[in-house]
RNA sequence: UGCCGAGUGGUGUAACGGUAGCACAGCAGACUCUGGAUCUGUUUGUCAUGGUUCGAAUCCAUGCUCGGCAGCCA
């Protein structure tokens, strides 16, 4: 089945855009992600990333990717360019046909309607230009038209230059339930705010001196249309403009004319921005701007369980060496998840799962995996492989005899054929497979208990050698010869069937198992002045020297396996000729795990 | 204590005045050469109180609870 044969998702934003529609409202739906390059993209982005695209592909229209890259200060090409490899692969087979790109280089068409400019820039059509000639769309590539928009709303007496300090500015503001005070700045004439707006621009000033700030109500119950500050000073070198300008302007004010400018019709952002939804009105509407205007609408952010999703929080754990770098298969980045080996496929199974609410809860990362499973149980091959080997001798198998058994690839798929495994008389099997006193309802190998070899022999167990200090080292077992699957006498029932690889052929590897990050379900919500990271878990990554079914010495870059009675494997790009490396996906459900806590 | 928003089983989400459903998780069982998968059954829910209505999760009122907002961050 394909995976993304799903019904077509319905939410409250998906109805209003249906509207909007079938309304004949616009040309053409366009959405956008708009991510700031100041860290790598998580799984909350993906769920943001499968709602715009998801829009996009279902309504015909196209989802602009825009680097968001109005603050010098925290932004860097790294993340530009890990934000554009995230987003093609998420989207990859599914929507990568609706994306919104632009020519490089470009910048918006200046058109003038009664005196009064406007600018536009729309995704350039796809197919006609080749991947090496589009990038995706830069906030800071409207610097100029930004600027521009800004002069109009001085001239229109909507904006001021304004000389309060930071410190001022916040004691002018007020509080939510007290009114602020207007700036002494405030009724500056248009030619004074001109000119000295232009000198911002020119570098006359020093960072922090002035800004430019609307003119709209500094008694307003909303603190977001207190006057706010539309651009700021800062010299500083830009990732993307370089030292062009010295003046940026604020999210607010470039973040809805950036929609406006490349014909965004729906702009998708979450919860905490609905405050400043009047705001992105405002000056979209100050303006009196001749396109039809984007409009704003609000969804609520992604919480899982066990984790942390702000990039502050991941930030810090990348930097403090807590975890390997952004890309840690532990890490909840997509980076992360892409290398441990969720596909991207799972990854949107699991946004189309949760839906798209405006209710802020905390989804149980369960769901998340529950879809990499539900996937990988269909699709992923099955392999032998012992992650912690003890080693087992059939003492009545002939020596130096090698047969092979045959196994089946994947028993939901059987398309995917068999292939031989080798088996000789010395083996290794799972350390937990056997133990000398189980409890109750143990069905592995016990001292004179009998098991089944998966695809091979029952074996009996006569015999647990121990080392000096009592240490388990070697089972030394007979095997029914009468047994073997497939064989005319291989009906004979047993309660256990448990995996092996066969001593001299299997081949080593480093499997490094993966665990939730955090010991408890909401790491940020431990109450005052606790740090999120004292609910790291330590043991979140264990890495084991496993034995692997020979078969597996040739897996390949992107495969996935699984690891029968184990879980899903994947090779990780650390991996050498000869020295295989293996991230553990994702383990199997285990039953036997609850009933052994019982 | 100003403004904005949200409350449906343990979790997430449907039902748009007409049988409260789905998914995950849980539990019980069947089946199984993966204690996987699959199948069957099943526990648990409309924040509260009023009102409108033949009928309310849905509409109205009041209250309660939770989240967001006072960066020259986004």
């Amino acid at each position: 089945m394909n995976p993304d044969a799903v019904p077509t998702p319905s939410d409250f934003i998906r109805d209003i855009v249906a509207a909007d529609a079938q309304a004949g409202k616009y040309s053409q739906i366009v959405t956008r992600f708009p991510p700031e390059p100041n860290g790598y993209l998580h799984i909350g982005h993906a769920k943001s990333i499968c709602l715009n695209f998801g829009i996009a592909r279902e309504f015909g229209g196209v989802c602009n990717l825009r680097m968001d890259d109005t603050n010098p200060t925290k932004e860097e090409v790294e993340y530009v360019e890990s934000i554009l490899e995230d987003v093609k692969w998420l989207i990859a087979g599914w929507a990568d046909d609706r994306i919104g790109l632009k020519r490089k280089g470009q910048t918006p068409d200046r058109v003038v309607r009664d005196g009064h400019p406007d600018f536009h820039l729309g995704a350039v059509p796809r197919n006609l230009l080749s991947a090496t000639e589009v990038e995706p769309f830069y906030a800071s590539d409207y610097f100029a038209q930004l600027y521009e928009y800004a002069l109009e709303l001085i001239r229109r007496g909507r904006a001021y230059v304004c000389d309060l300090s930071p410190g001022d500015t916040d004691a002018y503001r007020g509080a939510p339930d007290r009114a602020g005070q207007d700036s002494p700045f405030r009724n500056r004439t248009v030619a004074e705010n001109l000119d000295l707006f232009q000198r911002m621009k020119a570098g006359e000033f020093p960072d922090g001196t002035r800004t430019l700030r609307a003119r709209i109500d500094m008694a307003s119950p909303n603190v977001w249309m207190r006057d706010p500050v539309l651009y700021r000073i800062r010299h500083a070198e830009h990732h993307h403009t370089g030292d062009a300008w010295c003046i940026y302007p604020m999210y607010d004010f470039a973040h809805c004319l950036s929609d406006y400018i490349e014909g965004i019709t729906h702009s998708i952002c979450t919860l905490e921005f609905e405050v400043h939804r009047p705001l992105y009105d405002w000056i979209l509407e100050a303006l009196d701007l001749p396109r039809p205007l984007p409009h704003q609408f609000e969804f609520a952010r992604l919480n899982l369980s066990y984790t942390v999703m702000s990039k502050r929080k991941l930030l810090q754990l990348v930097s403090e060496g807590r975890v390997k770098g952004w890309d840690d298969p532990r890490m909840p980045t997509i980076s992360g998840l892409r290398r441990r080996g969720v596909t991207a496929t799972a990854l949107r199974r699991f946004a189309y799962n949760i839906g798209v609410t405006k209710y802020n809860g905390v989804t149980d990362v369960a769901v998340l995996e529950h879809a990499i499973r539900e996937e990988l149980n269909r699709e992923a091959e099955r392999r032998l492989g012992v992650l912690r080997p003890l080693k087992v001798v059939l003492t009545n198998y002939p020596e130096g005899k090698v047969e092979t058994v045959d196994a089946v690839n994947n028993p939901e798929n059987p398309s995917a054929g068999r292939r031989p495994v080798p088996f000789g008389r010395e083996l290794y099997i799972e350390r937990e497979d056997f133990m000398e006193a189980p409890p109750p309802k143990f069905f592995r190998l016990r001292p004179g208990g009998e098991v089944r070899l998966k695809y091979a022999y029952i074996v009996r167990c006569d015999e647990a050698v121990k080392d000096a200090s009592g240490n388990i080292v070697e089972l030394r077992c007979t095997a029914d010869l009468e047994s073997k699957s497939g064989g005319a006498h291989a009906d004979r029932k047993v309660k256990g069937t448990i995996h092996w690889v066969s001593a001299a052929e299997a081949v080593e590897a480093e499997v490094r198992l993966y665990d939730r990050l955090f010991t408890v379900a909401q790491p940020d919500s431990g109450g005052e002045g606790v740090d999120f990271k004292t609910f790291l878990n330590p043991r979140s990554l264990e890495t084991v020297r496993a034995r692997v079914e020979p078969s597996l010495a040739e897996a390949d870059m992107g495969g996935r396996y699984q690891f029968e009675r184990l879980g899903y494997f994947c090779l990780d790009p650390d991996s050498r000729r000869g020295q295989l490396v293996f991230n553990r996906i994702i383990p199997l459900k285990d039953s036997w795990a609850k009933e052994a806590r019982k």
